[in-house]
Formats: structure tokens, sequence, C-alpha cells
DNA sequence: TTTATTTAGTTAAGCGCTTAATATAAATTT
DNA sequence: AAATTTATATTAAGCGCTTAACTAAATAAA
């Protein structure tokens, strides 16, 4: 237990960590930030003095003078969707790992405050932009005068450097998985983003591939949304000939789809199986949890930390469109069919 | 349409715009920070040297010569649900509307990581936390050296300045208004927050109030998420006598309890209501939409932000503790019991 | 031994801004 | 007309740190 000095109202500064170790203060800031200059000795008094006076750099003079922030800016559009928190934890992580800052900041949801990009860039060393719905015009037409990286997890089609994820290949991997439980009418559930159009494609070409006919019946556009997805099961449900097997392209429309087929007294998935898009964390919460195609949301942030950081060292990326993949998580949403073949929980994807 | 000058490789400083305008660089300062002493002859030559120069002030430099920052850090332990973002938007619109800027930081859901706080404290002049839901001890014990607030959504009992929410009237309206509707048999699915043991108690008076008994055997013990919900939803439909209505301490748990009724093939409200308490964005999104207590998430954030711009200017708010009231939001997951009185559409609360 | 090199520090200068102290001319008061 | 005030600027100093340039002593190479 040391003791501390008085309570000092004034921080402390490099100079009275100088005074106290009976030293420069240049000597200071060199064993502080790890100079090789300094003898053992002087290095320990000047720690033993950091400690007493409880000295913390000052970042805005330190930032001064070295004319760089040593902080990354990342802007959020929108904080309510489960989605943008993996993505920060995951580039918080990264950014935090590699000696940086992070500070994120929030803007309207179609990024018309463009004020806090400004604010950001005269902070940061760099920023990533997680992508809204609709912003492609307004985001290209900016200045930027430090690095970008966007997270462009809704497929848009931006010329600045970004992570995106391959919606075409989760998509056709969603709906062979279907085809491979014996389904033959598989309903789609699409958006309107860039997105959605790779994940139509997908299921198209996995129909194709399996010599299954495409039914423009079977395909309803939404938004995305819970109530969206309800909506268009409901349609889908009232068709002559139902599908025995939907496939949301997002999960939170999955989820609509789910409260959909339960409302008409429906199982899922003995009745009819459901298949969701992205992996936010409710979809193991729901009942019953819900098969989908992960977005590595966790690894965008990663990925997108790592192109910034390489960039900030002067290296540019080998191409400016980093493209992850994605993966099917079987859970519990999606059974076999016909009925009457073994339990759901028996099968595999083999 | 002006010109640009040539791209400029070096940011404009101070000095450039005064050179340009032919004045001394504290005339610049003066006009930028709307001093009275500048002749309007004299301001309008330094916009115009500002445009052409596309000056913008140095943060670092400014934050390090006036010895503040004028900006204020939120703490956000966990940022996956929906929870969080309302409570960010409520404060940030306040905060910036006050003419400081925001940055956020995240922390470990357990708010381990005090390496972050260190950091916002030195970058910021005064410190929002978002309580996570078991982090007393640690919080109660961290050193500030700038004026914080907390958010205590969750009912913690730090001794520190917080806003939270008056979680025993919540759980009493969300009672009566189910006792209103007929409901006799009411069962309470809580959780283990600080707030779990108020909200039992508005549970538990306004029965009290309605002599109606307390059921030991109506009352769950859950963690607040939905799986939670659902599985403590079974053990109450599992009863011999099961409630005609479930109260989830909050709007997860609620979720699972919808499904568990579901599942059973009984109908919402017909056959039994529910109420959840949080009215987090997706409580309107569900099928049937959720009747529910509604945090003032937003408002919570704009109270945190005035208490600590208070704070900024010397003064001290009347009381520690900011109560803000709950509200009922009435949806479509409540009905009248019992089951043969009219539609519930037609039901007011009077 | 003399010279070159390394080690361990120092002093000087400046990052871009603000604030305080001062100067000058013009306007007002006495 | 002299003294005072006001309006509009300027110069000087410094915020707390880093970097560059320099120095003195200790060590190694010639």
């Amino acid at each position: 237990m040391q003791k501390v000095p008085k309570a000092t109202l004034k921080k402390a500064t490099l100079k009275d960590v100088a005074q106290l170790a009976e030293v420069s203060t240049v000597t200071v800031s060199n064993v502080l930030n790890q100079r090789q200059n300094v003898s053992n000795e002087t290095r320990q008094r000047v720690f033993d003095a950091v400690r007493q006076t409880n000295y913390r750099a000052n970042l805005a003079a330190r930032s001064l003078a070295r004319g760089r922030s040593n902080t990354l800016g990342v802007l959020v559009p929108d904080f309510t969707t489960q989605y943008v928190g993996e993505i920060v934890r995951g580039l918080s992580g990264e950014i935090r790992q590699a000696g940086m800052e992070v500070i994120l900041s929030t803007a309207a949801d179609d990024l018309k405050e463009l004020t806090q990009l400004d604010l950001l860039q005269e902070i940061c060393e760099g920023i990533i932009l997680i992508l809204p719905h609709d912003a492609n015009e307004k985001v290209k037409n900016i200045n930027y005068s430090v690095p970008v990286v966007m997270i462009d997890h809704r497929g848009s089609t931006v010329n600045l450097p970004a992570i995106d994820v391959d919606n075409y290949r989760g998509a056709r991997l969603a709906t062979e998985h279907l085809i491979a439980l014996g389904h033959q009418s598989i309903g789609f559930i699409t958006g309107k983003f860039e997105a959605s159009l790779s994940r139509l494609r997908g299921y198209q070409e996995a129909l194709l591939n399996a010599n299954l006919v495409f039914d423009e019946a079977l395909i309803q556009t939404g938004d995305f949304t819970q109530p969206s997805g309800f909506k268009a099961a409901n349609k889908l449900l009232a068709l002559g000939k139902p599908p025995t097997a939907i496939f949301a392209a997002n999960d939170l429309s999955a989820f609509g789809v789910m409260e959909a087929i339960k409302e008409k007294g429906l199982k899922i998935p003995h009745d009819i199986s459901v298949i969701g898009f992205d992996d936010i964390p409710m979809a193991s919460q729901v009942y019953p949890a819900l098969t989908t195609i992960r977005q590595p949301l966790l690894e965008m942030g990663v990925a997108a930390a790592r192109m910034i950081l390489a960039k900030l060292k002067g290296v540019e990326p080998p191409s400016k469109r980093i493209t992850l993949s994605t993966e099917l998580i079987r859970r519990a949403s999606t059974g076999p069919w016909p009925k009457n073949v073994p339990d759901q929980r028996e099968v595999r994807i083999s």
C-alpha cells in the first residue's frame, strides 16, 4: 500500500515528473516512449516518479506534438440492431491490440449528419464507416482527408475500400440446405438492398442446379423488418400450394415468418422449414432456434480494422474490396421433407 | 462555384488564414470564436480566407491551449441490446445541441476493461456511464477525475449521480392493467437485478391493493433472456391452474413467453395475455405487438446529458439520483378476461 | 595513444491554438 | 482642448508534449 501524495488539484505534467526524478523532461518522454537511450537506473527513477505523481500523458499535447492522434474513428449509422454491436466488438478488439484507440460516433440513420464525419476526421487518423442502408450517393461524395474503410454489410457499390460478404454464396448455401432436406417448393423473401439481389441470384442458381423450377409466385419483397417478414409469409401461406420451406433474406424478417407460421397453427420445422440470413445473436434465442446463414460480423470488424491499420503503415491492400465468406448455421428451424422421413434431429447435412 | 485552391497537402493553420486575410492569428482566432472585438470588414476578410483555405481548427491544439476538450464521453458496456441505442440517441442529441461533442467507447460487458475509462477521462470533460448488469463494486471504486453520471437502467445502488427509472410504479401499472382487464391469476417472471425486486414489489402491491391473493407458484425467476422467458412460461403453463396472464419483467423474456404460449397452441391475447417491461423497439414489431411498460430510454439519455452539462457549469443537481417515470404502452398482447367479454379492441383502460 | 563510435543524457525549438497584456486610433466626455 | 473611454487590432507568452540537434563521458577500434 503505497501512499498517494496529497490530492493534487492540477494534474501532474512531464515537468513535474522530471523534477521529481531529477532528469530533463525529454528523458521522461524517452522512458515513457520506450526509447533505448536511458540507463536502467534512470529509467527506474522516472518510473517511480511517474507512480508517485500519478502522471498520465495529456493526449491533446501529445497529439499536437506528434501531429497524430493514435486514434481510429468508427462511424455507426444505427445503433439499434444487434448487427452493429458485433462488428464493433470485432474492430475495437483488433485496433486496441494494435495499440491504437477507438472512438465511436453515431450519425443519423441516413448519414445526413456529415458534421460528425468531419469531427471524426479531425480527431482520427483513419475512419471505419459502417454503412447504413441507403447512403451510397452521400457517402461517395465525401471528401475524405484520412484513410477510410467501409463495412458494407448491405452490399452497396461504393468505390471505396470496403469489407463485404459473399451474399450470393450464402443464399446458395441456404437454398441447397433446404433442397438437401427434400424441399422442392421454397419461398423466398427478399428486400431492397443491393445484397438482396445477390441473395436472390444465389437462391435461383441453387434451384437451377437442382433442376427445380423457379416460381415467381414464391418470391415476396419485404423491407428486412420483422413485420414485413410476417406479411410476406402470410402471402406465401395463402397460396394455393404454399411452399414447404421459406428462406428469408435476413434474420429479422425470418422471425416475422416464424410468427406467421405459428399463427396459422403450423409447427416449425415439422410443417414448414424456415431459414434466415445474418445470424444475429437473437437467432439462437428464438424458438425454435433459427437455422441461418452466418455473416461473420465480428470478422468483418477485424478485417476492416486490419485494412485501415495496414493503410496507416502505408501498405495498400491487394484489393479494394475484401469479401468474407458466409456459413450455414444449422439449428432447429429447418427439417426434412416430406414429413414422413425421420425426425430432423437425425438428419445430417452429410 | 468558387475555385478550390490546389490540393494542399498540409492542412491550413491559423497562420495560413491570417496571412491570407492580412491580419494576425489572434484576430482570426477572435473571429472564429465569435468575440466582438473585430470590425465587420475584417471579419469578412477572415471568413473569406477561411473558406479559401478550407481551414478547420486543429482540435488537439485547441484542447491543449484551452485546457479543455469540449467533449463528453459515453462508456457503453454492451452494444447488442436495442436498449443502449435509444439511450445513446437521447444523450448525443442533447450534448451536441449544447455545442459539445460526444464520443463513445465500448467496454467488456462487465466493465473489467477500466483502461477504457481512463482513456475517456483523459479526453473528456465528463463521462456518462451506461451501467452493465453487474458492475456495482467495480464501478464504485473507480477514481473519477471528471464529473460522472450513470444511467442505471438496471436499478443498481451506486452512490454516484445517476438516472434511473421508477421500476416499482411500472410494475404496478402493468399489473393493474391486467387486473383491470379482469385477470385474477397473473404469472410473474422476474430476474436477478436489483430492478427485479422493485418490479416484484410493484406486482405484489397491485395484487394486494385489488384484494387478490399472492401465489408464490406464479413467480418464476429467469435471467432476462428470451430462452429464460420461454422456459419460465412453460413452467407456468404446466401448472394445474395456469395463470390467465403473464407479466414478464423485461421485453426480451416476454418474447420467450409469447413463443411458449404459441407453442402450446394458445392464442395471445385470447387465451392468455402477455405484458413486458422496457419497450425496446422490437416490442412493436413482434406479433401480436407487445403491451409493455415503457422505460423512457431516450429521455434517460437526455436527462443524463443535462445533468452532466449542468455539472460542468458548476451547477450541482438538486438530487444525486433522478428517477424518471414509466408508462403503460397498450398494444395487442393483452386482452380481457374472462374470454366471453367483448373483443379486446373495444376495451379501454378507462 | 589517438581517433572513431556508442551510450546517456541535455538544450532548443516548435506543434497550432488561446489568453493576457498591450498598443493605437477614433469617439466620447468633461 | 485635454482627459477618458471605446473599438480594433497587435505582440508576447505558454498549454504539455515531441523531435532534432547537440554534448559529454565511456568504450571500442585503429
